[in-house]
DNA sequence: TAGCAAGTTGACCGCGCGGTCCGGTTGTCG
DNA sequence: CGACAACCGGACCGCGCGGTCAACTTGCTA
């Protein structure tokens, strides 16, 4: 399949080190960090990053990549929970505790996704499909949210805490319970349109 | 007090098909939009933005002025109705419905705000903490939702609508009624995190 | 209606960005 | 160990941005 040498060592590491200076400079600056920026906190010439990376939206999509690989597993392993509710719930932290924000946005922005990338979103949609599924059934959550409900509001709490400027670190907890409060049964009120489908 | 004469005809007029250009274009393509592109929309040389706004930053300003100062109207109308609860889910829905997004993102975004602009903030703020008051004293909201909790709140449907890339123009709609009835008495949990303090 | 200040315009500037390229360097393998 | 391919680095390019300016036009007023 991949006929393709394995890397030298040097440029294995600088590919690592690139990655992870590249996920922290995004997490900081969000996604209009520079490649030059993101060159210079790795230790490397800008010329090495388009090496690795052909484009700018090459890097951002490997790092992406990752994220929503690493919380679809989550995803995956939490269907399999007892507590239908409570394992959405737990996702949702999961995926509010990495700098999710920074995922979605990407998904939003890029023109074309990669082919890849296309199919591991799809893929963790359907695990929020799932979960969501398993909970309605539970009665944890209303019977009117869908899948796509949550996947649109999963990184609301991040959102809403990037207005202050000094949010403390966990508080985007805070506004998880309160928007998932709103998907629970009790006090529910009938939504006033019909829910997106997602793509 | 002001010493400035008033402006000739074609400079007015010119300022106000400035004004609505920009509100549009920032509405279409965020606060990115291009001030040239702004100039064109508008008809008029990029020369003349920069004759009647110094800075990009003040154009944004002049428009999030109105804006603010708009909302805060309504808020303050509403303060004076007999159903708190609705009252404060009247305000929301009105706060949605122009491009709220923009103003709030710009809010966080610039460094340093003009002092009128400060000024208006607070002062929208303080109305959204006496809704607040007034919705939970009547029993509307739960006992531990602040007016900081709302106004951060505030702009999560239309951002959540955005990630959607032909999103129905009422979607933000369904996620406000979600959001809301997470602000309700009924069926709410603790919360984990204290509430922050605006600025 | 004459004249001037106020207003307009588009060419122009500096800057920082994503991306390219080639001369020098270094890991690797026979 | 030698030699080559893989790799590195930073000077360089084109572009579009916010912002400036000097020459030109135009609404106001005496």
């Amino acid at each position: 399949m991949t006929g393709t040498r394995p890397l030298r060592a040097d440029a294995a590491r600088n590919r690592e080190l690139l990655l992870t200076a590249a996920a922290t400079e995004f997490a900081e600056r969000g996604l209009d960090a520079s490649v030059a920026d993101i060159a210079r906190r790795a230790g490397v010439g800008k010329g090495t990053v388009f090496r690795h990376f052909p484009t700018k939206e090459d890097l951002i999509a490997a790092i992406v990549r990752d994220r929503i690989a690493a919380l679809t597993g989550v995803g995956e392993e939490l269907l399999r929970a007892a507590d239908a509710g409570a394992a959405l719930l737990a996702f949702l932290t999961a995926a509010a505790h990495q700098r999710q924000q920074l995922d979605l946005s990407y998904l939003q922005t890029a023109t074309t996704l990669p082919a890849d990338v296309e199919a591991l979103r799809e893929r963790m949609f359907r695990v929020i499909h799932d979960l969501v599924d398993r909970a309605r059934a539970h009665g944890a959550i209303r019977d009117d949210v869908t899948g796509a409900d949550v996947a649109l509001l999963m990184c609301a709490p991040n959102y809403v805490t990037g207005y202050l400027s000094d949010a403390p670190p966990d508080l985007w907890q805070r506004y998880l319970a309160l928007i998932f409060d709103g998907l629970r049964p009790e006090g529910a009120h009938p939504l006033p349109h019909p829910p997106p489908t997602l793509v």
